[in-house]
DNA sequence: AAAATTTTTTAGAATTATTCTAATTTTTTT
DNA sequence: AAAAAAATTAGAATAATTCTAAAAAATTTT
């Protein structure tokens, strides 16, 4: 483990949980002022490869990066765009039954109104 | 409706059903080789607003647009790109319920491998 | 420890998908 | 036909990510 892999996968684990490549290259920025996107790009795969952390695709925006490598899945507040971690177990096998075909794998992007913002209403 | 937004979807509709707009783009030349991608999906735009056609966003690749206008699910073929109509309903009520937090909105984006490809094996 | 090999990092170009802008053309309304 | 609105074009801009090739750093072998 690498020094400046070891700094992206503490950047991860000392957030809030999720974060876009752009935000963890502004945060390593910080502490290696010449790293580049591709250093953090490439990282990012690797820690993805060796399990330390999951790699969020999204349907309309960058993907994020969640310190939790365990799987779960992801609810995108509306208002300010905090992500929820949420668990549902694995649906493969019940969205095969329902849909009659076999379903490999899937992507489930959820969007909610997350607490705080909800109660300010 | 003009006639190039006429011409868009009627090859929506021509199709298999499922087409990215650069597909949509190389058929839409065909006839019109001087159309530019931007009137493509100023059009594509035009008739998801009017509700004649769907837009469907995926995790890992360009958009599709669906010439079936009402909502529906999506299963890609991993092997071959198919991409199969899917009926499961509105989920957000039961994602709600199973998450414990309000579901807006989703797009669940569905892997599988297709009958075709399948039985090949 | 020196040499060789592998991995990582950098810089920047390339790619992909999409949107935006501003000028022009076409269509519709008056 | 004139005026107004909408559509089209060309091309630049943007956003996110990947790729390439060279340089640097780290690791392994001798």
């Amino acid at each position: 483990m690498t020094e400046k892999r070891a700094a992206i996968l503490q950047i991860l684990q000392e957030s809030e949980g999720h974060l876009p490549a752009e935000e963890i290259f502004a945060r390593a920025r910080l502490r290696y002022p010449g790293i580049v996107l591709a250093t953090v790009y490439n990282n990012l795969h690797a820690l993805e490869e060796a399990g330390l952390i999951l790699h969020i695709r999204t349907t309309d925006g960058p993907d994020f990066y969640d310190k939790t490598p365990s799987p779960h899945e992801h609810a995108f507040c509306t208002e300010c765009g905090r992500v929820l971690d949420v668990k549902l177990g694995n649906l493969a096998e019940e969205l095969s039954e329902r849909t009659g075909i076999p379903i490999c794998s899937y992507d489930l992007v959820l969007r909610t109104v997350c607490p705080h913002c909800g109660t300010q209403q």
